[in-house]
DNA sequence: CGTATTTGACCTGCGC
DNA sequence: GCGCAGGTCAAATACG
């Protein structure tokens, strides 16, 4: 009963936070609109009217955000405190179910705000809030025996071994663009499916992708994304599929995740730098002027 | 010469 | 307690 309590109020403060993030992207859109002057308000009055209205408004969902972020973050420990046995089992689960888990597409994403199950789910979401683990399939030349998949970020190779149940090695990285980014990826050929290298990644960057042009490459190398319109991913839909069959799951590849918590950040400092704020309006009293000259031409 | 990769040894946890 | 398997370490090696 207390779970099913808990179990609303971190699914609602997550989904009052995504919400937030999605507000406070109206002043960045409305920001892009007037830097491009694309924007169908033509009436400086009425850009600067809205403008203020958005930075008020601005304001005042940060210090809900900052409000709603630390509930949660309270919320979540006064869970993890509650819930000792769960933690325990959670954290002694055999190795072997972990693999089993990846593999049979027990995968968590980034997304802490989906959640189906109903026995169990709050013990699950435990580990959800610790780990985040997301699987790539790339197209990959056969021939070519290199593990190497780019995705954008740097990675450094720690080690190489061969897994029982695939006679191709499986690689070992991690994170060499930040010394304090722990995201690990593993990189393996499918057993079914010697052209089709699978990538589990394991945790979130702390920081932004190094390079995006870097990214592209894995577009050219294989790597298909889920959809042409670049919507924001969610927990891949293969991670409920039964195991082994790479073949199928090859078209339907998604991309890395947008990373919520560094969003949110941006988000954050953005709004509460009065530099970039008087910047900003600097920058749109400038075009208004601008615009004011080119009426009066 | 500095950095990245390779690879055998070692560590850890689980099942029997 | 022992063996197995996955994961990590670190010295050796390769490479630009």
């Amino acid at each position: 009963m207390i779970y099913n309590f808990f179990d609303y109020q971190i699914n609602h403060q997550s989904l009052s936070i995504t919400s937030l993030i999605r507000t406070n992207s109206r002043m960045l859109k409305l920001v892009i609109c007037l830097h491009y002057w694309d924007c169908p308000l033509k009436q400086p009055d009425v850009l600067m009217e809205e403008l203020n209205r958005m930075r008020m408004e601005n304001k005042q969902l940060t210090k809900m955000l900052l409000i709603v972020w630390e509930k949660y973050s309270s919320l979540q420990s006064h869970v993890l405190e509650l819930t000792p046995k769960a933690s325990e089992d959670v954290c002694s689960e055999s190795r072997k179910r972990k693999a089993e888990g990846e593999d049979c597409g027990n995968v968590l994403g980034t997304n802490a705000n989906i959640y189906s199950n109903s026995d169990g789910g709050l013990f699950k979401r435990a580990r959800e809030i610790k780990t985040s683990v997301k699987r790539f399939y790339v197209r990959a030349d056969p021939s070519d025996a290199s593990l190497v998949v780019k995705d954008g970020y740097q990675w450094r190779k720690y080690g190489q071994k061969v897994t029982k149940d695939n006679p191709s090695p499986r690689a070992y990285y991690r994170c060499s663009f930040s010394p304090s980014c722990s995201v690990k990826r593993k990189v393996q050929r499918s057993a079914e499916d010697p052209t089709v290298l699978v990538a589990t990644y394991e945790g979130v960057h702390n920081h932004l992708q190094p390079s995006r042009a870097d990214a592209s490459l894995g577009l050219i190398q294989g790597v298909i994304p889920a959809t042409a319109t670049g919507s924001v991913p969610t927990i891949d839909s293969r991670e409920n599929r039964s195991c082994g069959d790479a073949r199928k799951l090859v078209p339907e590849i998604e991309v890395p995740a947008v990373n919520p918590f560094l969003v949110e950040q941006m988000v954050s400092s953005l709004t509460r730098n009065s530099s970039f704020t008087a910047a900003l309006a600097a920058a749109i009293s400038g075009r208004i002027l601008d615009y004011d000259l080119m009426e009066t031409l």
